[in-house]
DNA sequence: AGCAGACTAGACAGATCTGTCTGGTACTGT
DNA sequence: ACAGTACCAGACAGATCTGTCTAGTCTGCT
């Protein structure tokens, strides 16, 4: 019901179907013939686009990692209360885990695929998380949180635990205790 | 310098093959080939063991499964403090997570890689992570805890996050939030 | 008018995948 | 001595994978 025709210029429904085929299905079971079909693209200007798959793999994490991006940076231009923002920031997540089509983290999902931490695309992950712990300590400082650091990697494993969980586990039971792990984390 | 001859009859070094390569590099990467072939076994012997691939991985993990339940087995048989023993699950974890060899939490690796719910392999991974939340309940209500029920789902946050991120951050800096983090998660 | 660039359709190569099947060897218990 | 079992070696089928290549269409700019 939800197959739509996509729209656009070929690279756009190239990375639109990908993103939607890798997130759901995973990559290495997802196929280039798969991808150029649903896209309606030719295989020709698949390869044009994107010299290899991993290129594509690439593209589809680095295109979400932008999105997560513009989302906190549209939350911090909204709120100047730090501490807020932290808590929707993992109230946003619990939400997004409980969705019907949530799979998981696109990054961590992607890294159990690519276990050679030297591949290109581990490399986008590792910036991705990387920027996930900044963002935390930044808030932790601008709040005054005397363990930053330390603080920011406790919220990193709730962060994984809300993404592993809601996909695996009760995402309702699940969501109903962020706000507590949250709270408690943030007790020093 | 690791790759040793296998030892003992067939079905072991098919599973003790298919546990090393699966784990290190992948399901979907690693092919029954090259596990008859590292575990110097026939084809027709591999499959009078195993009726089919996913019979292995599910093997594969029901077999993690089983090694996990003895350890913890052992430690709260060596131990009366329920208190301590939590703390030593969890600093266990953090130093298997900062080993070279460690690569992620094999069910939750295996998840990304089978995303249908009702695959036999998604339900060995969901009676694990069924069993783990009740191990933390368990272990929180011979303390004493007021809040087991959320609390061992806060655990669990915090588990999935020493996994995740002992693969893909900095493993020492994680293991030296580990006391702190589970500190905080139990104060109510 | 004409040309460049983006696109489509699909054959093709070469590798690799899972799973089946044939045929032969070696050990073990009766 | 003999049946049964476990195993080995490897050919084979049929599908599927990535990536290349040929050949032709359509569109917009100059």
């Amino acid at each position: 019901m939800s197959t739509h025709i996509p729209q656009g210029p070929a690279r756009t429904r190239i990375l639109g179907t990908a993103t939607r085929l890798f997130y759901s299905e995973g990559v290495h079971t997802v196929g280039i013939d798969r991808i150029i079909a649903e896209a309606a693209v030719a295989k020709a200007t698949f390869y044009h686009h994107f010299p290899a798959k991993d290129e594509l793999v690439r593209a589809y994490l680095e295109a979400e990692f932008a999105r997560q991006r513009d989302a906190v940076e549209a939350l911090r231009a909204t709120s100047t209360d730090p501490g807020a923002t932290l808590v929707k920031i993992f109230e946003n997540l619990g939400e997004t885990g409980a969705g019907a089509a949530f799979r998981g983290c696109p990054f961590t999902n992607a890294a159990a695929e690519y276990p050679d931490p030297a591949h290109p695309v581990r490399q986008t992950i590792a910036d991705y998380r990387r920027w996930s712990h900044t963002l935390f300590r930044d808030l932790l400082a601008d709040i005054g949180h005397p363990d930053t650091d330390r603080t920011a990697t406790i919220l990193m494993m709730i962060r994984d635990g809300i993404v592993v969980g809601s996909d695996l586990d009760d995402p309702q039971a699940l969501r109903a205790a962020i706000g507590e792990a949250v709270c408690r984390a943030l007790r020093h």
